[in-house]
RNA sequence: GCGGGUGUGGCGGAAUUGGCAGACGCGUCGGAUUUAGGUUCCGAUGGGCUUCCCGUGCAGGUUCAAGUCCUGUCACCCGCACCA
């Protein structure tokens, strides 16, 4: 009989379907396990292989975990709003409602058809009212809370996506969706205070199970520094410059100052700046340059000096002149730094280049070469001269600074606020009103969901305004206040908005009175096991932390950080070695490989192919090396015999397989535990019968990784299902054979291999080793130095 | 520049954490079945001057024993990047 996947496949699936078997109970009294995969875009192309391993891992651990009698909530949606599926509605004139459901009716029917175990009865679609109606509303309270706000500044935009990007969006100075460069633009748009939250987001990493390097990156691009904030006084006007340091140590090295090209207080005192012409062009200059030169040319550092500035060094009253440059931002710190360049190598390269004195302050380089950034004893330096610590002299000048009043500790991190908005029609509307005597109004509560209204033409305005500004009887309203004329916001929400809260809403999807009831997350929260792709560490992922912890912080989650672990995944790359794209020719496509060789292959290739973490290429010939070892699998039905428990001889394999398996299943090594199945698999064949407990318990194992193959032999041969059995226990103790093969070297080089009895102790071993007939003759005429035996493993002869 | 990671057969990758390097799979070679191809099955497969020697990017070191530990060095990949 031939293993016929076609058959069977649609088969099995349907009967899952009908039976509910992966429904999820909220409030059973089974031990809970919330894993969590990150919903799929739903793009026109279909699914991806990349979304099959993704969601493979997890797929295999929540099996796992149902048969080990948790009960598993493994869920899943579509994060469907965002610039692809408008873009395609711009081109062929449909709505982006109809392109996105039937993308995601695309996507549906090819999940379903690898067999993923996911509780269909609790699909999320984030362009559902009934969903965007609970984002809205947790946008209300942020702006309840303070945390949202309207600020005009240099912003990211992308001018081919015509639309304002956050920092996490414009990675690289290249726009997330198209990848065209970004440019700088001052705008006034909508922020979410997200550095309020830095320090909560930094902390929460302390407790949670993250991968080391996952914690790392959060960590780095929130960017916590510590220093202080220190002010200069301008000789000319009085004002006072303030500028962040983390090297207060170093203040009486301070020759110049340096203020970034957008510093408000040139523009505050342009008419007193002498040389203001010459600045305004430096500024134009600045803002035209192009990424590659501001990230390439480092090195090459421009600027001028302010003619009618004079700063004096709030330590020692030295006048210090005061230069503009792009080499400091607006946007870190104070926008203006002092400048030690006898310490700091931007400042050296400045210094070096515009001919400004360079005072050493820190014993221990060459100044004359290069800055020294090192430690070392203080010098010319006051009060600070002799100490020979960094930590103490920092100590020591901010009491200085903070008896003259004149600075203070401080810290800084580099994540900036979240710019949240999008001048695009496929998102949700953000739900404000602009009433021009009440100011910023909120919708009330009430009236949510906020509809997106129909619209015929979905091109955004050429000068980054969003369609829904063309909508009249959108846009006009009446204050929620004061009952007068306003007008509503027209800018949408980014594609961030949706993913953030989506694992809550899995909890309880249907729920119209609040985003899930507090029964139901109390029940399921913390997410036991989250998995996704690197790429959404420094985005998707500090994004939904920080709306996590705002809503625990007035009360709306039970618990404080929603994500107890998280791993990722390494890509699928093309054949040919990288990555797959459509321009290069070299994505394979999950359908086929589904309608050629069955779900059942796919899924267990994707999980063999290399470790679970790693990039690995894609290759055909290893597809059909698993196709060859299901129909392997397949075949024992013919060798099984009537006997119910283990075999002898197979025993010890069975026990040691299975605890190979089951570990390496939580350690995310897939490709180890299929290896373990496949040489079981071997031995099973070389011995030319399989008993019946030994199929129960192979089937068992396999069954998370290839569940259509599995549950059909098992309902054949045993009747019943599978996939309500319970998962497979080993014995320890039966894990070992009585007698193994030990391995016999002469000075560390292998000689001669013995069996001997398992539990032999060190004597036992040695006294053998030295009576073996292959080892004895090479010790013939030899000074027998050491012996070593490592139980169950070796025996070591040191001779002379 | 800073931070992280990876270097093992023709290929993807194993190696219980210091104990037989190359599990498992692919590919290749040989054989059987077949008119042939494909499939399936059996055997071999790191390299060499093959009783023995050499092999985990490279050079040293520690040890009875090193892919694993230490010192130095090279290459590649990823993330951030004039962050004060």
């Amino acid at each position: 009989m031939k293993y016929d996947f076609k058959e069977i496949e649609p088969k099995w699936q349907k009967y899952w379907d009908e039976h509910e078997s992966f429904k999820a109970e909220t409030g059973s009294s089974k031990p809970k396990f919330y894993a969590l995969v990150e919903f799929p875009y739903p793009s026109g192309a279909g699914m991806h292989v990349g979304h099959i391993k993704a969601y493979s891992g997890l797929e295999v651990v929540s099996r796992k975990r149902r048969l080990e009698g948790y009960n598993v909530l493994f869920p899943i949606g579509f994060d469907a709003y965002g610039l692809p599926t408008e873009n395609t509605a711009i081109k062929t004139g449909v709505h982006p409602r109809v392109v996105t459901d039937r993308n995601i009716h695309k996507f549906t029917s090819q999940l379903r058809k690898v067999g993923f175990s996911f509780d269909w009865s609790r699909v999320v679609d984030t362009t559902d009212e009934g969903y965007y109606k609970w984002t809205q509303w947790i946008f209300l309270k942020m702006f309840e809370n303070g945390l949202v706000f309207r600020d005009r500044t240099l912003v990211n935009y992308c001018p081919s996506c015509k639309v304002v990007l956050s920092n996490e969006d414009s990675q690289g100075g290249k726009c997330d969706v198209c990848h065209s460069d970004i440019i700088q633009k001052e705008k006034e748009v909508w922020y979410l205070h997200i550095t309020q939250y830095a320090d909560k987001l930094l902390q929460g990493l302390e407790k949670v199970d993250f991968l080391p390097n996952i914690k790392l990156q959060q960590e780095n691009w929130i960017g916590k520094s510590t220093g202080a904030f220190v002010e200069f006084t301008i000789k000319e006007n009085g004002e006072k410059l303030k500028i962040y340091t983390t090297r207060p140590d170093t203040l009486y090295g301070v020759t110049f100052m340096v203020m970034a090209p957008e510093h408000p207080l040139i523009e505050k005192y342009r008419g007193s700046i002498k040389n203001i012409d010459e600045l305004d062009a430096y500024k134009d200059e600045c803002a035209k340059k192009s990424e590659f030169e501001r990230t390439q040319l480092v090195k090459d550092k421009t600027g001028v000096k302010i003619d009618g500035f004079t700063a004096i060094n709030p330590v020692n009253d030295t006048e210090i002149p005061i230069y503009v440059s792009d080499y400091v931002m607006m946007g870190y710190g104070t926008g203006a730094i002092m400048a030690v360049p006898a310490h700091d190598t931007r400042d050296y390269e400045f210094a070096t280049k515009f001919g400004i004195p360079i005072i050493e302050v820190i014993k221990g380089g060459d100044i004359s070469k290069e800055a020294y950034t090192g430690d070392g004893e203080m010098v010319n330096s006051g009060e600070l001269n002799g100490i020979t610590n960094k930590k103490d002299a920092i100590a020591k000048v901010l009491t200085v600074l903070e008896k003259k009043g004149v600075g203070e500790a401080g810290v800084q991190y580099k994540m900036k606020d979240w710019a949240f908005n999008r001048q695009r029609y496929w998102g949700e509307p953000i739900p404000i009103v602009h009433c021009p005597k009440c100011g910023m109004v909120p919708v009330p509560y009430e009236e949510l969901p906020l509809r997106l209204p129909p619209v015929e033409n979905f091109q955004p305005g050429s000068d980054g305004e969003s369609p829904l500004a063309k909508i009249d009887s959108f846009v006009n309203c009446k204050c929620p206040k004061c009952g007068g004329d306003a007008k509503r916001e027209t800018d949408t929400m980014p594609q961030w908005a949706g993913s953030s809260w989506y694992f809550l809403r899995y909890c309880d999807p249907n729920n119209d009175t609040a985003l899930a009831s507090q029964e139901a997350l109390k029940y399921w929260l913390p997410v036991d096991w989250y998995n996704g792709g690197m790429e959404h560490v420094t985005r998707h992922l500090i994004y939904s932390r920080f709306w996590h912890r705002f809503l625990y912080d007035i009360g709306a989650v039970p618990v404080d950080e929603p994500y107890a672990k998280r791993t990722a995944q390494g890509l699928i790359l093309g054949p040919d070695g990288v990555k797959m794209s459509k321009s290069r020719g070299n994505v394979v496509d999950p359908n086929d490989v589904v309608d050629e060789y069955g779900a059942d292959v796919l899924r267990v290739y994707v999980l063999f192919m290399g470790d679970y973490e790693q990039a690995a290429p894609w290759s055909e010939s290893s597809l059909k090396g698993c196709k060859r070892f299901l129909e392997r699998i397949w075949a024992l039905q013919d060798i099984m015999t009537d006997d119910e428990g283990y075999s002898k001889e197979l025993s010890a394999s069975m026990h040691r397989t299975i605890k190979k398996v089951s570990a390496d299943i939580e350690q995310l090594k897939f490709n180890t535990a299929i290896a373990a199945m496949m040489t079981l698999l071997n031995q099973i064949s070389d011995k030319g019968s399989i008993t019946k407990g030994e199929m129960k318990s192979l089937l068992t194992m396999l069954n998370p990784f290839a569940p259509h193959i599995t549950e059909e032999m098992y309902n054949t041969l045993f009747g019943g299902i599978l996939s309500e059995q319970s998962w497979v226990t080993y014995d320890e103790a039966l894990c070992v054979e009585e007698t193994i093969e030990i391995v016999v070297q002469i000075n560390g080089k292998v000689r001669a291999k013995m069996n001997i009895a398992a539990d032999a102790d060190q004597d036992t071993m040695i006294a053998a080793a030295l009576e073996n007939e292959t080892v004895k003759p090479l010790l013939d005429g030899k000074t027998i130095v050491k012996k070593i035996a490592v139980p169950k493993k070796l025996v070591n002869i040191v001779v002379k």
